[in-house]
DNA sequence: AGTGTCACG
DNA sequence: ACGTACGTGACACTG
């Protein structure tokens, strides 16, 4: 038996530092009982937790820096000069850090005059040449990575600190393209901010990787400095070389410091139970102090039910009941009911007879509606609209959950276990004994009940009661019967156009194999890359984290270079159309000749809905290949047409309301075409039939980009222009228009200020990361905040119109059925007789959903076919 | 289960 | 210097 030695060496002061900031959004709700900040201390626990347990090392070490002044301050005196005095929340946070560590027992050292680094590389180097077999890293700061060899391997965390990325040499050369003693040389080069080291004037990491390809090393580009052509880099080389080489200093880990233990100090003996426990109850961390007394000792209480078998009771009904209609996977549509259960304060009913709810007295409290409705008309039972709905409310509260019922029982400090611990997943998903299924369906209600009071204080502290009682709940009662109703697909006309397909397909296979020279899955982005680029040489124009990228902007670019990248479009748009429409829909109609999609309401971050199983907000209208496939949707009967009425620039409108732009909504009053308008604005062009095609082309990807939350960068790779011009056409734009680009200033302020952006309606999306420190995630919470009160209340409006449309069809007798919602669209099936009223109707009722500082404008078309009523 | 790709608004 | 357009779902491939 071979003894397999593994040390782990963690950065502490990096580590907490990081851990601290992991959770900082969150830092008020991390208090000890004693009143003591814990965050960074949780975050660093959970860190320690994933990393013992992947790695399970024998020998582990957690260094940190000693203090301000090290060898390197003496190098230079600025080193970390400049750095943001650490809070306050955080440095009380590190001697209880220590604590922790200790009854982790997890040996811990620093070094005067040393980082944490050094002591760590030293460590690090010890062990490489004596007999471990591996060593981790684990630090926040990238510097590390030059520690690393075969093997040692350098964790960085990322996210936080719930999440590491695993350096190798291999992971370095792929990543950079350089290796272990280059990384120090890009250091030295392009400095570091956050330590203050200078590295030379104008060299970022880019430059930095550039120059050290074509010279292998600093000391290589400094001694073939002189054969550099003139240009501002090489001056500002030579005359920063001095700090470079200072920079290259400094940057270096010291693998040979002066320390006082050795690797047998750093065997890990385990946890100290009562340590630990100690701490865990000083801390609050009831979760881990469970866990570590044991988690099967937790004394469940028992809830108290009655199970009603074959006669209900007057005394068992109340109208303020809560409802709940289990089934076991998420198709209302074609799974069946395995139980069910109501009740309040006073008692939990439960039951598995079906028949008993022919005639049931359904009460006004519900957890998903919607599905309740279409599962019981699938019994012919009628259940009428409720005035409460527990999933609904809890997705206007908050989106940034899901919306189960034990995340919700979680959220309001109850305990519930998860569907999938009762009822299993995957393959082993299967109906439970009745006494764990009763138990479960009862505590389902328990939840219900005590969740109700705090929601809709919630909602009403949001001012969102009207959304759940106005739009949500009657939404759904509209969307039950769409689902209800479903809409009819011709399989015959759906198989022709798969036979054409598959002869399509046939050819260019044959065409791509011939091409290529070999026979390889043309669906597989890894083999297609290898052919493309390896063996055909093709350049490589945009790599993704796994290889190659082969998306369609690719393979447009690299067309001209070479006859079998057409044909691979071609054959992906085909196989698309093949796969997800054709075979896919077909798979999808059910015994009534009809797909029935669900709409999944309590799901984006916007309150647009959401289509599944089949997905019927994406069929094909763009390309005339796929757009046929709308021949196979066709009305009920013959004496009947498809109508799909839309909105015209919903989105727009939206912002020209909200933000009051004058030229934005005088544009719409005057009924003018918009990204002629914008054209003619934005490039100074005095009469609408001087807009080209193309100054309207590139008006509208403007117009697009305000509504996403526009940057030079995405408005210049989808015109395919220069970041600079992209970012000419913006400062013009919101020099022209002035009120956007106050909007877009005075929402994002609030929303750093609030915490949430909203729509017209109230409809809140809650932004945590808006005053991220991290640029990238703080940009996409900006660019969200911008975003979501558009296309946000877009959807209410279009909300609101279903809702009115439909109390509209029935008062007015109309046999007329609402089909589809597709984001700014509804399809109806009319009857022939109906057509013209009903047009008349629809198009009244969605252009008065609302009013706005702008019309709203309808366009309709109707066919036998939903390709033809377009 | 995650990734890449591509369909829609 | 960084690294980015907003919102979704389905399919195929790949560990």
């Amino acid at each position: 038996m071979t003894n397999i030695k593994k040390l782990l060496l963690i950065d502490g002061s990096s580590i907490a530092y990081r851990a601290f900031f992991a959770l900082y959004t969150q830092i008020d709700r991390f208090i000890s009982p004693s009143g003591l900040h814990n965050n960074a201390i949780y975050a660093f626990h959970t860190m320690l937790r994933n990393v013992l347990a992947t790695e399970q090392p024998t020998h582990v070490l957690v260094a940190f820096d000693a203090g301000k002044t090290t060898f390197r301050t003496e190098m230079y005196a600025d080193y970390k000069g400049g750095r943001a005095k650490t809070p306050d929340e955080f440095r009380e946070q590190l001697p209880f850090i220590k604590e922790m560590l200790a009854a982790q027992g997890i040996k811990q050292y620093e070094l005067a005059n040393f980082e944490a680094d050094d002591i760590i590389g030293t460590l690090a180097t010890l062990a490489e040449n004596g007999d471990f077999d591996a060593i981790t890293v684990v630090s926040g700061d990238r510097d590390l990575t030059q520690l690393t060899t075969e093997k040692t391997t350098v964790a960085i965390t990322i996210k936080g600190v719930a999440e590491l990325e695993i350096y190798t040499p291999a992971y370095l050369l792929e990543k950079l393209g350089l290796t272990t003693a280059q990384f120090i040389d890009l250091k030295a080069l392009m400095g570091d901010k956050s330590d203050n080291i200078p590295g030379v004037t104008k060299i970022g990491e880019k430059t930095g990787i550039k120059l050290l390809l074509e010279y292998g090393s600093l000391q290589g580009i400094y001694d073939n400095i002189e054969q550099m052509k003139v240009s501002k880099m090489k001056e500002n080389l030579i005359n920063d070389r001095e700090q470079a080489f200072l920079s290259k200093e400094l940057a270096t880990i010291d693998l040979t410091s002066p320390i006082a233990i050795g690797l047998e100090d750093t065997i890990y003996t385990g946890v100290d139970y009562d340590k630990l426990k100690k701490f865990y109850q000083e801390m609050g961390f009831n979760k881990f102090l469970e866990e570590l007394e044991g988690a099967t000792e937790k004394v469940v209480e028992a809830i108290n039910f009655t199970v009603v078998e074959e006669t209900v009771t007057d005394d068992m009904f109340d109208e303020n009941q809560f409802f709940y209609l289990e089934i076991l996977g998420e198709d209302y549509h074609r799974d069946s009911i395995i139980g069910f259960a109501w009740g309040d304060e006073t008692g939990i009913y439960v039951s598995k007879n079906i028949a008993l709810l022919k005639s049931f007295n359904f009460p006004k409290n519900t957890y998903d509606f919607k599905k309740n409705k279409v599962l019981l008309a699938r019994h012919a039972i009628a259940y009428p609209v409720v005035e409460f709905d527990t999933m609904l409310a809890k997705y206007l509260y908050s989106t940034i959950e899901n919306n189960k019922i034990s995340t919700i029982a979680g959220l309001f400090g109850l305990d519930l276990p998860d569907d999938d611990v009762i009822y299993g997943k995957g393959v082993k998903r299967a109906v439970p004994f009745d006494e764990i299924l009763f138990d479960h369906l009862a505590r389902k209600i328990d939840v219900l009940v005590k969740t109700k009071a705090p929601l809709t204080d919630k909602l009403r502290e949001n001012d969102q009661e009207k959304l759940l009682s106005d739009m949500e709940l009657p939404l759904a009662n509209v969307l039950a019967k769409m689902e209800i109703a479903g809409i009819k697909v011709s399989g015959g006309v759906l198989s022709e156009i798969g036979i054409e397909n598959e002869k399509v397909i046939e050819n260019l296979t044959a065409e791509i194999y011939e091409l290529a020279g070999e026979v390889f899955n043309i669906n597989s982005p890894k083999q297609l890359g290898v052919i493309l680029f390896e063996k055909m040489g093709l350049p490589i124009i945009k790599k993704t984290k796994t290889g190659y990228s082969t998306a369609v902007d690719v393979l447009e670019q690299l067309a001209p270079q070479a006859p079998i990248v057409d044909k691979i479009l071609k054959f992906r748009q085909i196989s698309k159309i093949q796969s997800t429409y054709v075979t896919g829909l077909l798979g999808e109609i059910m015994a009534d000749g009809k797909i029935h999609t669900r709409y999944i309401q309590d799901l984006t971050q916007t309150g647009r809905l959401s289509s599944v199983n089949p997905n019927l907000q994406n069929i094909p209208v763009r390309l005339a290949e796929g757009r046929k496939i709308r021949k196979a949707f066709i009305p009920e009967n013959a004496s009947s047409v498809l109508l799909s009425s839309d909105y015209s620039q919903i989105e727009l409108r939206v912002l020209a309301h909200i933000s009051g732009d004058e030229h934005l909504i005088s544009a719409f009053n005057n009924g003018a075409d918009i990204h002629t308008s914008t054209a003619m604005r934005v490039f100074g062009i005095e009469k609408a039939e001087d807009v080209t095609p193309n100054d309207r082309r590139n008006a509208k990807a403007v117009n697009f980009g305000v509504v996403y939350g526009i940057s030079d960068f995405g408005l210049s790779n989808n015109l395919g222009i220069s970041r600079k011009a992209a970012k000419n056409y913006i400062d013009t734009y919101f020099e022209r228009y002035p009120d956007i680009k106050n909007y877009m200033g005075n929402t994002i302020r609030e929303a750093k200020d609030k915490g949430f952006v909203e729509t017209l309606y109230h409809r809140r999306r809650n932004l945590p990361d808006i005053n991220a420190r991290n640029y990238s995630v703080r940009s996409f919470a900006e660019r969200t905040a911008i975003n979501s009160p558009i296309q946000g209340s877009a959807a209410d409006i279009l909300k609101v119109a279903m809702i009115n449309l439909d109390k509209n069809l029935t008062a007015g007798g109309f046999k007329t059925k609402m089909l589809l919602q597709v984001h700014d669209e509804i399809v109806l099936d009319v009857p022939d007789d109906e057509l013209v009223a009903v047009k008349k109707l629809v198009k009244t009722t969605m252009e008065d959903a609302i009013s706005l500082d702008v019309p709203l404008l309808v366009d309709e078309n109707s066919g036998k076919t939903w390709y033809e009523a377009k």
